[in-house]
DNA sequence: GCGATCAGCGGCACG
DNA sequence: CGTGCCGTTGATCGC
């Protein structure tokens, strides 16, 4: 395919908030929080109509060179090359800028979506059932407000037990990690320093590593196993309790 | 476009380990560790040879339902459908269905590509060119990572200061938050206690926040401001000690 | 807009 | 293989 048709392409493409997909041999170099660069190789340019510009190789998921919504798109006739130019300036200025030297296919499309997905199994629709049914945990738990005493990121559900002890629960939506643990023992000694009082931390995931769980008991936390299922519903399957507090340390 | 046309298309394209781009009109639903419906409209579908598989709507960065390298990539004619299922067991059974009502184009590349990106300025490098200028940091500081001392989680610089006292080093690339002072607590603490001495932490990065460095006072720990750039070659640009330990808490 | 956290995180390196 | 953690993380939500 010949440059100049394809700069024109891609030119009217942009105007048009159409989505354009370029395929082709190319180099890549990126300038900005980082800085990279990719010898020749085909790959796969999809420009969206929001700016966002991704450069794919043929395996992996994510695109190997980017550039998120926002990103100014310009084409440039470069001797022997298209260049075709990402550039940004919001977080901080940012350049990408792909050389094809060959075209394999220049395409444009109009894309009618008004589609939102709708996802089911978030760890907020997880911790929203768990608030309604605190009793699977431990019998005779009280739901405080969900999420309103600290404005610094706190955890997703606050309680009080059968004997009046504050609990902060973090729920995991998958595996926990040394990270999950280390967040929920930042927050009970916040909460127990806030509010003077001691303070129980439950951690509520379907698994957990071994570190992670020596480490928590360590600290004197709780973990409570708790598997679920998502169905076009997420539902609470059932939870084992594995670990009772040790009472401080 | 014809249905059965680009099946034939899409499977020659699967067969023959090619990149194949499907535009057109689709519902789409996901179950696997989550589920997810998504209603009719235009949509990009990229499968890559290596069974990576991408729907993109209009706008944003990431693919709005995909599944990563590995997946089982089929064709159906379903009705007055096209359906492109991908379908994975590793992690867990995951599948996505993809129901084209109408297309739009259906093309496949071969995708010759052998390069790597090259990359500067991970936190890696600016941890290894650190490394070896120390004292830019503090005077007197020795570094000592030789000794490897933890497997799991640790520091990205174990030193000595002029006095002998352990140091945790911990370099961020990016503005630190929250986290990035819990992970170091956390380092610092474990330390000690392996240890049994009293060790120093220090964070290093481009800015904190203030939640961040509160906390971080508020644990002993230390910040040093880190300015770098990256041009080919990452570089420390440089530094400026903001905060200096508050002698252990 | 900043900040904290989630993500079907993905990907990598190391044990 | 598990596990920790970085990422040009991106995306969302609350303030």
């Amino acid at each position: 395919m010949n440059f100049s048709e394809a700069k024109k392409e891609i030119d009217s493409a942009l105007n048009q908030g159409k989505l354009c997909l370029v395929v082709g041999n190319c180099k890549v170099r990126y300038d900005g929080r980082a800085a990279s660069k990719l010898s020749e190789g085909d790959r796969l340019l999809v420009i969206k109509p929001d700016g966002t510009f991704l450069v794919h190789q043929k395996s992996k998921m994510n695109a190997i060179n980017y550039q998120g919504p926002g990103a100014d798109v310009t084409t440039d006739l470069d001797g022997d090359a298209l260049r075709v130019r990402a550039e940004r300036r919001k977080p901080m200025k940012e350049v990408i800028d792909v050389f094809f030297h060959s075209l394999q296919s220049v395409q444009s499309f109009v894309m009618s979506d008004d589609s939102n997905l709708k996802l089911f199994g978030s760890e907020r629709e997880l911790a929203d059932l768990l608030l309604d049914d605190l009793h699977v945990l431990e019998k005779g738990l009280k739901p405080l407000n969900k999420e309103a005493d600290l404005r610094k990121g706190f955890a997703d559900i606050m309680a009080r037990d059968s004997s009046g002890r504050l609990v902060a629960i973090e729920v995991k939506r998958r595996e926990a990690g040394l990270d999950a643990v280390t967040q929920l023992a930042r927050y009970v000694k916040e909460l127990s320093q806030r509010k003077d009082e001691k303070v129980r931390g439950i951690l509520c995931a379907p698994r957990i590593t071994d570190n992670a769980k020596t480490m928590l008991e360590k600290d004197g936390l709780e973990f409570i196993k708790l598997d679920y299922e998502v169905s076009d519903k997420a539902e609470i399957k059932g939870l084992e309790k594995k670990q009772k507090s040790l009472e401080g340390y």
